[in-house]
DNA sequence: ACCTGAACACCGTTCAAGT
DNA sequence: ACCTGAACACCGTTCAAGT
């Protein structure tokens, strides 16, 4: 992105500062956070946030930015070194982690892949198509049930991470991960226990 | 309920008419519409709209009342006269798509269920209980899969819901379904294509 | 009993005025 | 080039004053 170059210094302060005070106040209130109350906070007048974050996704782009990128990138990783079906429901799993970092991203990721103006379309374009390459990879060694495709595991890694930011569901994100996620994506039969294996992986995403 | 019995006939015009624009409001902009806009098309002031529906789950559980009677009637009806695995999935279907009815009722369900407070608390959990019914019918007869119980199957259609709720995955609602419901309700193999049945329901809910 | 609407404390967004 | 904060049009919620 563009945002490195050409700051003049003052500017460049505000603009990272923002980014860290911003970074806490949606940890704690989501994604609706008040850009008001950032602002307030960062000791800056709302316009300088309005100035360098023009709509609300680009404020949660330059946020989630670095995270995006390590999750193409996991994709990939895994997708060389792990047996097929193991690494998409490895992927999936650590998506839905991701997602749930932030209370209220997923709706903002699902309306980013349709609106191409969004700040967070791209972002949310390659991770799809990320997903896709280990679906098609999985359904291609039979480990994967055919008939769906990048967005239908998209939308399942939205429901689940959906799911998971309810506080009444969060206590059973990782079983409704197994009820729900190892049925839809499993190729072979998978009512047994074998699919429960990486079921403790450390939570330090 | 009790909002029938001793209304000054002035009040009870004021809330029936109160919830005939609510439900044209919530119906267009949804479970978040503005509750001063509803007060004012009604041509009534904002303190008696609080009067009358003291919080907005009061005013959404009014409008939604019927309805989960309905499903919950529908449940047992399925239950009596319908195989139980045939039974559990067109009641989920019928569930998922009601609760598409007004955007973003899902969240507010699923957070009324911890809430026993919240108005909407009882009729979700009736809900919950009348798909369990359905739910351990199924997995008796070998129907569904084991180790999933009432609020997996409340999980699976909030999820199910929402994501047909956002506007980027409306389309594939019906497949999703398929994707996600059906093998994770299926206790015996489902890939095959007679699950597809009862695919072209009238939508006339 | 019931209704009204002003009052309060918040929003998001824009934009003239300053440096 | 960048920043500030008042201004505008909205919220939800409460509550004194009216009938």
């Amino acid at each position: 992105m563009c945002h490195a170059g050409g700051m003049r210094a003052d500017a460049r302060k505000n603009y990272d500062h923002l980014l860290e005070v911003a970074r806490g106040i949606v940890a704690e209130h989501g994604a609706d956070a008040s850009l008001r109350d950032i602002a307030r906070r960062a000791g800056v007048g709302l316009g300088t946030l309005y100035r360098h974050f023009p709509t609300r996704e680009a404020l949660l782009e330059a946020l989630l930015r670095s995270s995006f990128g390590d999750l193409t990138a996991r994709a990939e990783h895994l997708g060389r070194s792990v047996p097929p079906g193991e690494a998409l429901l490895t992927w999936v799993r650590e998506c839905t982690r991701f997602t749930t970092t932030y209370h209220g991203v997923t709706q903002v990721m699902v309306a980013a892949i349709e609106e191409p103006d969004s700040a967070l379309h791209a972002s949310c374009v390659e991770l799809r198509a990320a997903g896709a390459r280990l679906l098609s990879r999985a359904q291609d060694a039979g480990a994967a049930r055919p008939g769906t495709d990048g967005t239908d595991l998209f939308a399942l890694i939205a429901g689940l991470a959906w799911l998971g930011d309810q506080p009444a569901l969060a206590p059973r994100a990782e079983h409704l991960f197994d009820v729900i996620a190892v049925p839809a994506l499993g190729g072979h039969d998978v009512v047994g226990a074998t699919v429960h294996a990486d079921h403790e992986l450390p939570t330090t995403g």
